[in-house]
DNA sequence: CAAAAAAGTTTGACTACTCAAACTTTAATT
DNA sequence: AATTAAAGTTTGAGTAGTCAAACTTTTTTG
């Protein structure tokens, strides 16, 4: 079994491999996500490569290999499965569960994440709409796009919330922007890099296209 | 915070503690208890000493201060919400639910703890008939006695099983003992050291007094 | 392209935890 | 009381994870 160390760098390199255009990550980046130092970060990628868990040339990119993969999606099952468990059933804000979670997610034995899963009902989404890997690692997302590439007037249904961050999921949560709830684009302004959009029953939000790229949307 | 090996340590010397008459523990039994060597017991001990948890003095008893007191009851009180929830909630098996929370119990947040026991009507006893203890510390042990000081024709109710043992559990359970279930004793064969009861509904056992003094019961 | 900045690596040191094995002290037996 | 067994301690070594700081390589930029 990996470590709870190992199971949060391998995390944060999944991640980190998605976002980047080229597959790979950098120590760097990886540095500042666990909060660790660039000196830690390279000696921990050195075991990982050891252990077969990521492919690394020295002063070259990092990629997960398939055991790595396998571990990330691993993680983030138990992780988003217990963040629907924490929001539904113990009904914590939805802006504290990716915390809490990302201590419990290393103390689930497979057992108890299948028991939980199925009192849940098979989720297929987490609170903040991040798909749930099945048992057997595959993921299905979702087709949507950013809000921040919606033209005006279209109408759209929130699908997902791409940021962890309890500050931002606050002010999601506040304006009324969860999955689920639909939207009515007000208007785009190119010009200021921000667009106005309208939640039912709710004042228009003015939203940064920063902020607007963070959430998916799909067509209604 | 206490490392979760520390909250390990600490734990099996409230227990051994508990059942020692000087109210001491010794190292060897600590360090048997938890899987490590008499030299990391030691070690172990110095480091705890030094952090005013344990009071010790070399080749001498070991007991907990009220702060490893306090620690010892709170991981006590997490450990069996965590057990009652895989029992009552996920309908995780009543012998397997031990080891289980035996990880659990070092990753659950105050506020989860919190949500938790709410979630489950603030049980006062694990699925073992184990008093949980509450937020502040206080335990309430039910009166009992052990099924082995019963007299022949004594009509009982358990309230505890005193052993975490899997294979022992599984025993139980097949038997038919478990906390609430009543019992008739039988016949008392001091001879033999062991005695024969029956549950409602069930064949009569034979249980060996080593056995039975694990069974707590309560006249009825 | 040369200088500066950023990214990545190495080294030496530290904490937490562990073991094996030698050793010392205390307790139990003969 | 002397011997032996059990309990407890010490020492030396090893793994996992971390930092600070010096260093090297790559990338960016004037
Ligand atoms: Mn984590
Ligand atoms: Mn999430
Ligand atoms: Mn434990
Ligand atoms: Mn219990």
């Amino acid at each position: 079994m990996a470590t709870e160390t190992v199971e949060n760098y391998i995390k944060a390199l999944y991640a980190l491999c998605r976002e980047s255009p080229s597959g790979e990550a950098g120590v760097a980046r990886l540095a500042q996500e666990l909060g660790v130092t660039k000196g830690t970060a390279t000696s921990m990628i050195k075991r990982l490569s050891l252990a077969r868990l990521v492919k690394a040339e020295p002063y070259s990119g990092i990629a997960l290999t398939a055991k790595g993969n396998k571990i990330a999606l691993d993680v983030m099952r138990r992780h988003r499965v217990i963040e629907t468990f924490l929001v539904r059933i113990l009904k914590l804000d939805w802006a504290d569960v990716h915390e809490e979670a990302e201590r419990l997610e290393h103390a689930l034995s497979p057992r108890i994440l299948d028991r939980l899963d199925h009192f849940l009902g098979r989720p297929s989404t987490d609170p903040h709409g991040d798909p749930i890997p099945d048992a057997a690692g595959n993921v299905s997302e979702a087709r949507s796009k950013p809000l921040a590439k919606c033209r005006a007037r279209e109408r759209v249904c929130i699908v997902r919330i791409k940021d962890q961050n309890r500050a931002f999921l606050k002010f999601a949560a506040d304006s009324g922007f969860m999955p689920g709830v639909n939207l009515v684009v007000q208007s785009v302004s190119p010009q200021a890099a921000s667009l106005i959009v309208r939640a039912a029953r709710r004042k228009p939000v003015t939203l940064s296209q920063i902020a607007a790229a963070k959430i998916l949307v799909k067509v209604i």
